[in-house]
DNA sequence: CGCATTCGTTGCGCCAGGACAAAGACCCTC
DNA sequence: GAGGGTCTTTGTCCTGGCGCAACGAATGCG
């Protein structure tokens, strides 16, 4: 198996405070592995017995609902930590994370993350920022959800994808990985359909532009007033 | 001012694995303040210099969109901390928490929680926990509001509020503080309106009883009906 | 290259629940 | 105990967006 890439774990905010030998020690028992698309890395409701970074790729994490219906709780980006159910007292994990494009993960058994904590107590302080910043964005698509229509819903999240995964393209800033109506459906909580409808009215005001898996924002200030604004 | 009472904090997970002399030192940097109903004990976007811990009573956490629409982010119970965006690297708080019953909170200034934290790791530890106890609350209102409609939020919400407010009473359980239909609106994301009509509902069916500014719940198995199921 | 599958688009009807309105019910104050 | 403020109830109307359905387009597979 490859080496894994230390400056870029190097780089993270969460181990910004360890040394560089404690940051090797921590990757001697770390475990790399490959997710091909659509491949999940463990399944909601499974034992919760690693916990996991993304290096390369993107995930989305999906819970399903009593009666079968699905969302999409967040994207997972590089860099990103994910599955750490345990350390939050939870014995399985609350969701399933599937790749939305080929991705590479590390993971640790849980117990390593007990034992390196004891020694770092900057990793738990850095660890509870993190959550905390996974918390506040809950928190805003909570009031999203309350407050705003289905459309400005649509445009916060697509902004949010934008500034997540947006890649710099001829013509516009394209979603660096494969996503389809249906998922931006399960991230607004609205459904496929009327998120065609919404995407096809922008392409025909110039917003965006579609296609099969794909979005290109054309005009990501238009998009800014749909989403704050009341303008039409 | 009165003592605090010191068993009570004791008995927080926050706090568990605190030696008593630890506890005293942490006690004795603290203050005490009494909240009257209505009041808040800070406002939104207010430089967020201290953390806090409700100690009795009931606080209602909401924040005010751009547009005035106001919703309950949660309701703060005993024994919860609150107001502490500053751990999360936030400089200023995110929501206002209003007295929703007579209240009694204790605060630190921010800089007490650094200091601390170095010394025991532990409560890093546990407040991780803590604030992702809070995510995963979080998550799960996400799923309810894009999946579920309106009534069966609304019993999921009473149900909440049963389980961390509930009180029994001769002939049912008491939420155990001043609650309007405004508020229930605000924790679920509709209107006054239809809250009033789905609670006028229950009480014909014998599920709840009414009255203002308070909630009487009669049949929690009923209500846990409406809530999980297709039921009508 | 043809077939199957998945994904996207669009038209139409319908209804949950929001907007608006007005009238009780309760509480506090003076 | 009269009056004003707040909270609640209930009625009516209206619409955003969901459900259903059918079709079209792109992709992958044998």
């Amino acid at each position: 198996m490859a080496d894994i890439d230390r400056s870029l774990v190097r780089a993270l905010p969460l181990f910004n405070k360890l040394s560089d030998a404690e940051l090797d020690r921590l990757l001697a028992s770390a475990t790399m592995r490959r997710v091909g698309m659509g491949e999940a890395v463990f399944e909601q409701g499974q034992k919760a017995d690693r916990f996991f970074l993304l290096l390369h790729g993107r995930l989305k994490v999906t819970q399903v609902t009593a009666d079968g219906q699905q969302i999409i709780v967040r994207m997972v980006h590089p860099g990103d930590i994910f599955g750490f159910a345990k350390a939050l007292q939870r014995d399985d994990y609350p969701g399933t994370p599937t790749a939305s494009a080929e991705s590479v993960v590390i993971c640790w058994p849980t117990e390593v993350w007990g034992l390196f904590v004891e020694q770092n107590p900057h990793l738990a302080v850095n660890a509870m920022q993190t959550i905390g910043q996974r918390l506040q964005e809950a928190h805003t698509r909570i009031r999203e959800m309350a407050t705003e229509e289905v459309e400005r819903r649509v445009a916060h999240a697509v902004l949010r994808l934008v500034e997540q995964a947006g890649k710099t393209e001829g013509t516009g800033i394209r979603i660096d990985f494969q996503i389809s109506r249906q998922d931006i459906a399960e991230m607004t909580g609205t459904t496929l359909h009327t998120v065609s409808r919404i995407l096809s009215a922008w392409e025909a005001k110039g917003l965006v532009e579609g296609g099969r898996q794909k979005l290109l924002v054309r005009d990501t200030a238009g998009l800014q007033i749909l989403a704050e604004g009341q303008a039409d």
